[in-house]
RNA sequence: GGUCUCGUAGCUCAGCUGGAUAGAGCAACUGCCUUCUAAGCAGUAGGUCAUUGGUUCGAAUCCAAUCGGGAUCACCA
């Protein structure tokens, strides 16, 4: 049965009997909180065909549908707000048929496809809170769309050379003596982040010693010799010098191990990786190609440009004038690459921070040229920066908030939280271990995606993340508690089954409302992009279910029929919140 | 300076394509564990929705301007 639907129709049919003309648009809405129903039918827009004032349409409508609709029972307005009732056979029978529905949760297969990039970090440093957004956030919208039922490809690119990587190796030669993860016992993106650092503090230190040397800051910047070496690495890893290319190769070996941890416990996972130093030479065939069609043009100095001055942006430089490419260069041909590589995808979304947005309208406008349809589809998922109370993180000045020990602080405290509250002391070390590991990260995934994509946010690392209120673990608690209830259940030998019940609790007509709006809101956090949109869809919900949890204790109840019902229903509660949170990369837990 | 974006309770955030008395959480204060898990529930207090003007039956929501924060506008990535 589809509520909404029935509703919708009942309502039109009630509209043209009524005022002899039908509505195009009707407007439906929840009921606010403190009046009597669950839909509210607005009826200031009906006056037009109704010719009455808005309660007197808003009353002849819910005469009407009492007496003739399937599903309302009473109705009541307020002003032009007219508020319906439905019927609680109405609520058991839309139970019934979401009970019965072995896929609810899942949209059926639309036969497209689409790539999601997210993550794409630099290989000379590790990961930081900022990418523990994106990564989230990337991940959740592609498990949203494939929810929505489309093939998914997650991807992402590496940044694996270029001048940063360059920067930590010339350190690393420098001042490493041969320092490894293994005779060091520290994480290898950790350790290359280290040289990363070394590197800047040296240069620093370079320019400031050549300045009071009488040397010009811009000239200094160039001297200082270790950005020299760092300048001169780059080069021989252009011209594929293989000790510098070897170094390369052991260097951002220790960055992949040491990622690889790292995304195991984040829990993504990609089906392919592109690499830029397989890739970054790639747009250059394309751009040329452009230019002999006079899409692009060329300068006097052999620079090639294209104009989107038309398009109320700038000229943009696509090749050097020495013929190199640049960064647009790359990603021109990447997404002509991996359009190759995945034939059938209708489009491809970019998880990648807003300062970039400038960049991906340049590029999306530049396929478009070039004559790519699919460029149309291509989405720019921006999403704000993080903030620290002090500012804005500066890998280089220390002041990140580091991925790792984030996941491992919020581990920590889950598993403290847990210890004090002594409800899980019967279970194994293995056991406990694992729950602390689902309720930290639970909380951390809850706490970043909770926030709209498109907005920054704030952490700050002294106010450690909440486990109590609109958390994460509020929620897993609430899923947990519904499970001891279904043991209970199943040791007293009752089975859980959608009863024909003759009455409900208004809480459970409440939670049977927000479970009939789970694939509106899949819908809709695909549309927005947004996995924000299913987090507080599920917060809501286990909100609804503890209201209904403290009000109506379920084993009390006499009534057999009403007994298994609420037992079922709690199970629906369960499988719903398990299935939206499942959908943000967090788990859920028998018990906690 | 041009373009984009944000401004809602002390703090962190919801508020759908305009609709009723603007909602949660945290922090503060009050209650509720011999009953299915108190990581919970109920309640009190807390707001000129940055400001001004416009559009209309109706604006936190749309438009314009102003103020304030942020991003971006490289032969960097």
């Amino acid at each position: 049965m589809n509520l909404d639907l029935t509703l919708r129709t009942e309502i039109q049919k009630a509209v043209t009997t009524l005022f002899n003309q039908s509505i195009e648009q009707l407007q439906l809405q929840p009921t606010n909180e403190g009046f009597e129903g669950s839909h509210t039918l607005v009826c200031f827009p009906i006056t037009k065909i109704s010719k009455k004032g808005p309660e007197e349409t808003a009353r002849l409508i819910g005469e009407e549908l009492v007496k003739n609709s399937s599903v309302i029972s009473k109705y009541n307005v307020v002003k032009g707000f007219l508020n319906l009732v439905i019927a609680d056979a109405a609520w058991v029978a839309l139970f019934q048929s979401i009970y019965a529905d072995k896929n609810f949760g899942q949209l059926s297969s639309n036969g497209k496809e689409i790539m999601v990039e997210y993550s794409s970090p630099n290989t000379n440093k590790p990961l930081h809170l900022g990418h523990l957004r994106n990564n989230f956030l990337g991940w959740s919208v592609a498990e949203i769309f494939k929810a929505n039922g489309y093939h998914v490809h997650k991807v992402q690119i590496i940044n694996d050379r270029g001048i940063h990587i360059c920067k930590s190796m010339a350190a690393w030669k420098l001042f490493g003596n041969g320092e490894t993860p293994q005779s060091s016992g520290v994480k290898g993106d950790h350790l290359v982040g280290k040289y990363y650092v070394v590197f800047d503090k040296t240069y620093k230190a370079e320019i400031k010693e050549l300045i009071e040397k009488g040397v010009a800051e811009a000239d200094a910047e160039k001297q200082a010799p270790i950005m020299k070496l760092a300048v001169e690495m780059l080069q021989k890893w252009e011209a594929k010098d293989t000790e510098t290319v070897e170094l390369w190769k052991t260097m951002n070996g220790w960055v992949y191990d040491g990622f690889g941890s790292t995304y195991k416990r984040m829990g993504v996972d990609f089906e392919k990786l592109y690499y830029e130093s397989d890739t970054y030479l790639l747009g250059k065939e394309e751009v040329l190609k452009g230019v002999e069609k006079g899409i692009f043009f060329k300068k006097e100095d052999g620079s090639v440009w294209v104009d989107l001055t038309s398009d109320g942006l700038d000229q943009k430089v696509l090749l050097r004038s020495d013929g190199t490419s640049v960064y647009m260069t790359q990603d021109i041909g990447t997404a002509i690459l991996r359009f190759r590589d995945f034939p059938k995808i209708e489009g491809q979304v970019y998880t990648v921070g807003n300062e970039q947005e400038y960049h991906f309208k340049v590029l999306f406008l530049i396929l478009k040229k070039l004559g790519y349809a699919w460029a149309e589809k291509c989405y720019h998922l921006s999403y704000g920066m993080v903030d620290l109370p002090t500012g804005k993180m500066k890998s280089r000045e220390g002041t990140v908030v580091d991925a790792d020990d984030l996941m491992q602080e919020m581990v920590d405290e889950a598993a403290k939280q847990s210890q004090e509250l002594g409800k899980i002391d019967d279970m194994s070390a293995e056991e406990r271990s694992a729950l602390s590991e689902m309720v930290g990260l639970g909380a951390l995934k809850f706490f970043l995606l909770k926030v709209d994509p498109k907005k920054r946010m704030l952490f700050d690392p002294n106010e450690s993340i909440q486990l109590q209120g609109h958390t994460g673990p509020f929620i897993q608690y609430t899923h947990a508690r519904i499970k001891a209830i279904l043991r209970k259940a199943a040791s007293l030998s009752i089975t859980p089954s959608a009863e024909e019940v003759n009455s409900l609790e208004p809480a459970e007509r409440d939670a049977i409302f927000l479970i009939n709006t789970y694939h509106q809101k899949l819908q809709e956090a695909a549309r927005e992009y947004s996995p924000a949109v299913l987090s507080n869809y599920a917060y809501d919900l286990a909100k609804s279910y503890n209201q209904f949890y403290q009000a109506i204790p379920i084993f009390h109840e006499a009534d057999q029929q009403k007994l298994k019902f609420r037992i079922a229903f709690s199970e629906v509660v369960a499988d719903v919140l398990k299935s939206s949170m499942n959908l943000l990369g967090i788990q859920v837990p028998e018990r906690m």
